[in-house]
RNA sequence: CGCGGGGUGGAGCAGCCCGGUAGCUCGCGAGGCUCAUAACCUCGAGGUCGUAGGUUCAAAUCCUGCCCCCGCAA
């Protein structure tokens, strides 16, 4: 029996070993979709690592502006698709795009759903404390992320695992789990499990102002936080010493801590020795590990206080203090 | 041509504006002190100041090109 014929649409990495992937089965990638060149860091046009693999086999590729014109979708259309895969493409999809492939559009996402529905599925679930997260996937229907499911894997978030670790592995533990779910449609011997809408919970795009770090948070939540801000948007903060400009800081890396005790404003400095960096939180210390000075590459809080003096009494918090 | 910061012994920084003997906090080595130590004291090794050129009696410092790293912005 010859495989489906697919189009695949995605655009960050975590669908790229899913879409590498298809290239091992017997069935058969037609095209792929993914985001306009547009995005650009200084100089350099950003790097889509599924064009690469795209053209890497010989793959069309289109990047239309917007998937849901009429020429677009006609375009599509004339592809002659058996089902289409989504993984992190980028934009919404009609109700005519769903109409096109007689098998249905299916859609590669990064948590247990229905938790986590939107953007930022693998930053909530850091965020929230999580124990486990997995990959989900769903039929695509008209709302977000709501469409039944169709196949999931499990896995424990690691202790010090970032959003940005926990994406390239969720995207490795896709990739057999749709190879597997593409037989089965074949086969047609897929369920449909629905979810259940009282269990269901959003996780919206990040935005730069998230990475702001809450020192009156308990000590773990600011954990969190800072791994679910990585790579993007960083957690911040700002340095506020006597006589001196606050400074930008990106918090890397931090651990709850057991000493000094203390009953200073969050955010306050309490240690600041030759190798530690203890601030205090909202519920006891906490440790900075990984700080990264604007401009500067990530550096353990030694090195950081080898060049930067702070004494207990210098303040972390927003760009502009309260009145204390 | 989006804005900006930086490249100084192994690490993190100062020095640059106002050119004139390489500095600070650590690390490393030797010795000392100590019951002992990541503590303390003494001594020491280690630097083409990113790179190419220019100005100058003299350049880490001023001027120009280039390379590399990073933050912001998306």
């Amino acid at each position: 029996m010859a495989g489906l014929k697919i189009v695949m649409l995605g655009t960050g990495d975590f669908a790229v070993p899913s879409f590498a992937g298809l290239y091992q089965t017997p069935h058969q990638v037609l095209a792929l979709y993914t985001q306009p060149d547009r995005m650009r860091t200084g100089k350099e046009v950003h790097r889509n690592r599924m064009k690469e693999v795209a053209l890497e086999h010989g793959t069309p590729v289109f990047q239309p502006e917007k998937i849901n014109t009429p020429e677009a979708l006609e375009e599509l259309a004339g592809l002659g698709a058996d089902v289409f895969i989504v993984a992190a493409y980028g934009q919404i999809l009609s109700r005519k795009f769903l109409a096109i492939p007689p098998l249905g559009s299916f859609n590669i996402h990064a948590s247990l759903l229905p938790k986590y529905r939107g953007a930022a599925p693998i930053n909530y679930a850091i965020l929230n404390g999580e124990s486990e997260t997995g990959v989900s996937l769903i039929e695509v229907v008209l709302a977000l992320d709501a469409g039944p499911v169709v196949g999931v894997v499990k896995t424990p978030i690691q202790p010090q695992e970032t959003a940005g670790e926990l994406e390239e592995r969720l995207g490795l533990l896709a990739a057999p789990l749709t190879a597997e779910f593409l037989d089965r449609l074949q086969q047609g011997t897929i369920e449909r499990i629905p979810q259940d809408p009282s269990l269901v919970t959003l996780a919206p795009k990040m935005q730069k102002e998230f990475g702001v770090v809450s020192w009156d948070k308990r000590a773990d939540e600011i954990d969190w936080h800072v791994r679910a801000m990585q790579p993007w948007p960083n957690a911040f903060t700002y340095l506020h010493q006597a006589d001196r400009p606050a400074r930008r800081l990106v918090i890397r890396q931090v651990a709850p801590a057991a000493e000094p005790s203390s009953t200073k404003a969050p955010g306050t400095v309490l240690l600041a020795d030759k190798n530690q960096l203890i601030v205090q939180s909202g519920s006891g210390p906490v440790s900075i590990v990984l700080i990264q000075p604007e401009g500067k590459k990530p550096m353990s809080a030694g090195d950081f206080l080898r060049g930067n003096r702070l004494v207990p009494g210098d303040q972390f918090g927003p760009e502009v203090l309260s009145a204390s």
